[in-house]
Parts: C-alpha cells; sequence; structure tokens
DNA sequence: AATGCGGGGTG
DNA sequence: CACCCAGCATT
C-alpha cells in the first residue's frame, strides 16, 4: 500500500504535536521505566484521571529496583482507585523481570519487551518509540478513530483482528525519524481535536488529508460493533465494630475482581446467609443501623449495595483492625464510599 | 474470538 | 441512561 502526502501528514502532524502537545508529567522524561509506568496507568484510563496518581507513584516508586521491592500491599494503595488492579501486579513482575532477566535496562525491541508482564502490543510499541524513539506502532482506541478518519477504513474495531490493519497502516505512515512525536501526535489529535463526537476538524493539522473531513461526515467513523450485557449482583455489607472500636475486615482472594483488595465482609442475596456469617466469625450482633444503599457499576457487572453498622461482642476470628490500620488498607471505592460515611458520621470510637 | 477486569467523565 | 477511555491476560 502507498499513501499519497504521507509527508505531508508526518510533517504536519509532528509540527502540531510539538506546538500544541500538553504539558503533562511523563512529558518531562524519556525514561523507559517512567514512561512504562505512565503507559500501564493510561491503559483504559483518562489523562486527568492518571496525572495525581502518576505523581504520587513516582514519588514513592522513582525508580525500577524500588518498585520491585515494595510490598504489594503498598504498591496497591497507591493505586487505590484506580481500578484494573492487576495493571499493578503486572508492573510490579515486569520491573522483576527486567532486574532479572535485562540488568535492569528496559528492553529496546518488541520481541523481548513484548515478553514482560502487562506489556501488550500497545504498551510495547508505546514505550520503544517515547522511550527510545523506534519507529514501532501503537495503536490504541484513539489511534483507530482518527486513522478510520483519515484512511476511510470501515472494518469494525470491536473486532480484535481489525487492528493489524491499523498497525500496518501505522508501519506506512510513521515518521521515521520521529517516532515519539508521530505515535504521541495521533493520540493526542484523538484526545484534542479528533474526539468521538463532535470532531473539531477546523482546527485539525491534518484535515486536507482526512477522507471524513472530505466526505463531510467524521463522526460516522469508526465503526464499532459490540455490546455488554450486565449482570447485576445485591450485597449486604456489614461494617461490624467489637467494643474495642476494631473492625472487621476481610482480605479478597488474590484471583479475579478486585484482587487482594480490602474490604467490609459482604453477604451476597439469595447464597450468603447471615446466620452462617456470624457463626463463622463467632460474632453476637449487640444493635445493627443502616448506612449507606447505593450502586457501584462496574465495566462488566453492577454492584447494588446495602451497608449496615453493627456493634457486636468481642470474638477472636477474623481480622479485627484499629481505624489507623484500615486506612493503610487498598481497598475498592464501594468500600471507601462506607467507610468515608463511618468516619464522617462518627460511628466508631476512633 | 470472547470474556473478565475499575472507575470516572460526558451528553 | 449509554457510551467512551493512552489494553492485557486468559480461555
Amino acid at each position: 500500500m502507498n499513501y499519497p502526502y504521507v509527508t505531508e501528514f508526518r510533517q504536519s502532524l509532528v509540527e502540531w504535536f510539538n506546538v500544541e502537545k500538553r504539558d503533562l508529567p511523563w512529558r518531562h522524561t524519556t525514561d523507559p521505566y517512567q514512561i512504562w509506568v505512565s503507559e500501564v496507568m493510561l491503559q483504559q484510563t483518562r489523562v486527568d484521571t492518571v496525572i495525581p496518581y502518576y505523581n504520587r507513584f513516582m514519588e514513592s516508586f522513582p525508580t525500577l529496583e524500588l518498585l520491585a521491592e515494595a510490598p504489594q500491599e503498598y504498591l496497591l494503595k497507591h493505586w487505590e482507585g484506580l481500578g484494573y488492579y492487576s495493571r499493578a501486579r503486572n508492573l510490579q513482575a515486569g520491573v522483576r523481570e527486567v532486574l532479572e532477566n535485562y540488568g535492569g535496562v528496559v528492553p529496546n525491541n518488541r520481541h523481548e519487551i513484548s515478553k514482560l508482564k502487562g506489556v501488550g502490543p500497545y504498551t510495547a510499541g508505546a514505550i520503544l518509540s517515547i522511550a527510545y524513539n523506534k519507529p514501532e506502532h501503537a495503536v490504541d482506541g484513539n489511534v483507530m478513530r482518527v486513522l478510520s478518519r483519515v484512511l476511510n477504513i470501515h472494518d469494525d474495531i470491536a473486532v480484535p483482528k481489525t487492528k493489524k490493519i491499523f498497525e500496518a497502516a501505522v508501519e506506512e505512515l510513521i515518521d521515521p525519524e520521529n517516532a515519539s512525536s508521530f505515535n504521541q501526535g495521533l493520540m493526542e489529535l484523538g484526545a484534542l481535536i479528533c474526539t468521538p463526537t463532535s470532531p473539531k476538524c477546523l482546527l485539525c493539522p491534518v484535515r486536507e488529508y482526512c477522507t471524513a473531513f472530505n466526505k463531510g461526515e467524521p463522526e460516522k467513523l469508526p465503526i464499532k460493533s459490540k455490546k455488554v450485557k450486565m449482570k447485576h449482583i445485591t450485597y449486604d455489607v456489614l461494617v461490624c465494630e467489637d467494643d474495642k472500636g476494631r473492625i472487621l475486615m476481610e482480605k479478597r482472594p488474590a484471583e479475579g475482581l478486585l484482587a487482594n483488595l480490602w474490604q467490609f465482609p459482604m453477604l451476597e442475596h439469595g447464597k450468603d446467609s447471615i446466620d452462617t456469617f456470624s457463626n463463622d466469625y463467632a460474632i453476637k450482633v449487640q444493635s445493627q443501623q443502616a448506612l449507606l444503599t447505593f450502586k457501584h457499576v462496574f465495566s462488566h457487572l453492577t454492584w447494588h449495595i446495602n451497608s449496615y453498622f453493627m456493634k457486636c461482642d468481642s470474638t477472636v476470628k477474623g481480622e479485627w483492625l484499629t481505624p489507623e490500620q484500615i486506612e493503610l488498607l487498598p481497598m475498592p471505592v464501594p468500600m471507601l464510599k462506607i467507610w468515608q460515611e463511618i468516619k464522617t458520621k462518627s460511628y466508631c470510637l476512633k
């Protein structure tokens, strides 16, 4: 395939990026480790959300070695609220691989870097191009949207193999001398100009090369099928406090949803019974009071939560923790919401 | 190829 | 409410 105006397209995009790019924390460095962290955080996550997490993360884990040595609980606390927590565990596994197998130097080729945990086709290309200026494709949702419009590609981007079409296109288009600015330029264009709805074509540096703009209906692309069926689960969440002001906590399993995060005990409606629960923990409930009722939406399921504050007898079973200890634990957002309510209304002793 | 995996922003 | 977002691992 041979695109017309490739040279002009490259130049317009790269020049626009170098002038208009946002000042973001990870754009002050080309350290592969720091670029790596930023790219993992940015997976499926918006820039504005990532910024404070990235800054805090770099303060605590400025080097690959410090991240490799960190306790997982401390690491997860830095990821708390960011979501997709396996990213954090995979990132730590990845930096440990770099220390073990590559002398602490992040590999500069796709074959080796792709072996690292959590580094897929996009992240590999992003690190290689941004940190090492290697002309490698880095195709994410932004790039597929931008190029579907520029090149008039109507393939369904929800179909996995469609990404190969865009990767091949980037290999043709990418500026071999300015791979970093070219790839970032495509993504920046998608974020600022070539947005999903109402793209700002009049501000676009490459509109004269854009098929969708010239045809007049850029918002019709990309084509994306797919709908996900949402599952619903209802839970009672029990905040149990003993007479010493300690609260019963549970650690979630090491696999699956919210792996290794901490929570107040949860009873699934129609599945878990309060009797079994109080039996397991040898708890005797003295009083019970309704807390928050709310809904928490994940990408693939919805939790309907009823939360209760319960005064209980002392017991020797389970993890009864002080508020100070609880503050150090990584918890999912629904639990943070309940915990915040507890602190605000000062139910517990403290 | 299909599914599981968070959470927040937007219209 | 639906849709989107700098994806990857597992099956």
